[in-house]
RNA sequence: GUGAUUGUAGCUCAGUUGGUUAGAGCACCGGAUUGUGGUUCCGGGGGUCGCCGGUUCAAGUCCGGUCAGUCACCCCA
């Protein structure tokens, strides 16, 4: 027998209605924010994610030489192809531009809990509007979307963070850019580490003075509200006096927790510094969201990249968005039992009687189909009995029964399958009559 | 790429110090049942016990290898 490959699922009936719930709740939270639904092509250019994410990453890529000897790759994720979307439009889209989309991508990467070599991701994101007004809307999209699956602040928090300042700060100790780099990359997984560990690899930045900004990275990562944040920000990146830069960043904090606030959000978010994330092309705010017993990955993931479009060829262009994938949010409402169980069922079950009544249910069943109803009925001559039973394991509400004395008399019997209520209507008024049934 | 762990029916599992033809529950199919649902009863199909090799009179069971799943490391867009 053959199986799927590793990472890659199969989506029976039952799996693919959990996987269209979370599509539906992703689009209609999207659609609730006024993005716009759009999609790219599953196969790209290899260039297109070396461009964005440097060489290293061609080793996650199912990767290959296509038969006209171009270099492609199945995506593993959409921001790139957005980003170029919006580059070639740039000059004739009004403005903001907020879109969102759908899709499966891939990773060639060994497969562990949460994470798979196909998933699916939800992506919102706006380009065009650089002020922090952008930030608050795609977060808000990020925490209305989750609660739209049932959870609640117990379930999850949205933990806010700004490579900015994390930059601005590490500049003013005198350190480089490629410092900086390894240094952020060092502060995304300390938790993971222990702390000797940490303190060794900052050894080489610091020499002596490791400790003393282990420490101060250490209450910088535990701030949770504005005051601690800007009383840090007072007294470990002046001179004496603020920056512009500085400045700026901070009164982006206030507008951003600002607007939260006032949305009715601020118990889904919270100041955490120690949220970094990986790649170099974030600016500005990031963001993860997290199941608060910390169980599992990041559920979701953002932030700003300011940079990505105009490096992708379009123009200077800010964008801020997040990304949630099918697979870890699927765990968790698993787990709580957050996921409805809707098998996919039929409107109407048609039992028939054998002969002229089936010949006439064959019509009246089409005619349903027309009208808009999902019909099932059995495709051989079945006994009335087990035709009743079938018509429960269907899931269907109503079922409609065409029997010699009905077909006679011109009639059908409707059978509300969950009150076990019959009533009988002429078949001229069948289509109204369920109608009124189904609504 | 590294490490740990687990592989018996579609699913969950049992299978005695190695010993007859490998079992149960659930699920599925058929019948009791040609006019009214989930109950009940009866019957049925499904297994190269992950795969290959070794030890043995005899292997689901012991040994070696291998493959696959799971978890963790690396990485995380």
């Amino acid at each position: 027998m053959f199986k799927t490959l590793p990472g890659f699922r199969d989506f029976y009936p039952e799996d693919c209605a959990v996987r269209n719930y979370l599509f539906r709740v992703w689009r209609r939270a999207a659609l609730s924010f006024n993005f716009k639904e759009c999609d790219g092509p599953i196969l790209e250019s290899l260039e297109l994610f070396k461009e964005k994410s440097g060489d290293e990453i061609v080793g996650q890529l199912f990767a290959f030489t296509d038969r006209g000897g171009r270099e492609v790759a199945l995506r593993p994720e959409m921001t790139p192809s957005l980003a170029r979307m919006v580059a070639a439009r740039a000059q004739a889209m009004k403005r903001p531009i907020k879109w969102f989309c759908i899709g499966e991508n891939f990773r060639y990467e060994r497969r562990q809990r949460g994470r798979l070599r196909s998933f699916y991701q939800f992506n919102a994101d706006i380009f065009a509007e650089p002020g922090p007004g952008a930030d608050a809307e795609v977060i808000a999209a990020l925490i209305h979307s989750l609660r739209m699956m049932g959870l609640s602040t117990d379930d999850f928090v949205v933990r806010i963070s700004d490579r900015d300042l994390w930059i601005l700060y590490l500049r003013s100790l005198g350190l480089g850019e490629k410092a900086i780099l390894a240094l952020l990359n060092l502060i995304d997984k300390r938790e993971r580490l222990s702390r000797d560990v940490v303190l060794e690899r900052l050894r080489p930045f610091f020499h002596g003075s490791a400790e003393d900004f282990l420490l101060n990275v250490e209450t910088l990562t535990r701030t949770r509200n504005m005051d601690d944040l800007s009383a840090f920000v007072q007294a470990h990146l002046t001179g004496g006096e603020l920056s512009d830069a500085v400045k700026r960043r901070l009164s982006s904090w206030v507008e951003l927790l600002d607007r939260l606030e006032r949305m009715g959000l601020g118990n889904w978010i919270c100041i955490d510094m120690g949220v970094v994330r990986g790649l170099a092309y974030y600016t500005g705010f990031v963001f993860e969201a997290f199941d608060r017993r910390g169980e599992h990955r990041a559920i979701a993931g953002g932030g700003r990249y300011n940079h990505l479009v105009k490096k992708l060829g379009g123009p200077d262009m800010p964008a801020v968005g997040f990304a949630m994938g099918d697979v870890v949010i699927g765990q968790i409402l698993s787990e709580k039992g957050l996921l409805p169980c809707r098998p996919q069922k039929p409107d109407l079950f048609i039992i028939m009687g054998k002969g002229k009544p089936a010949a006439t249910a064959l019509g009246l069943l089409h005619d349903l189909r027309r009208a808009g109803f999902s019909v099932e009925y059995p495709l051989r001559p079945v006994a009335f009995g087990k035709q009743f039973k079938a018509a429960h394991q269907s899931g269907a509400g109503l079922a409609v029964i065409l029997g010699e004395d009905e077909v006679e008399k011109g009639v059908a019997k409707i059978k509300h399958l969950r009150s076990g209520k019959e009533e009988e209507t002429p078949l001229k008024d069948l289509v109204a009559k369920l109608s009124d049934h189904c609504r």
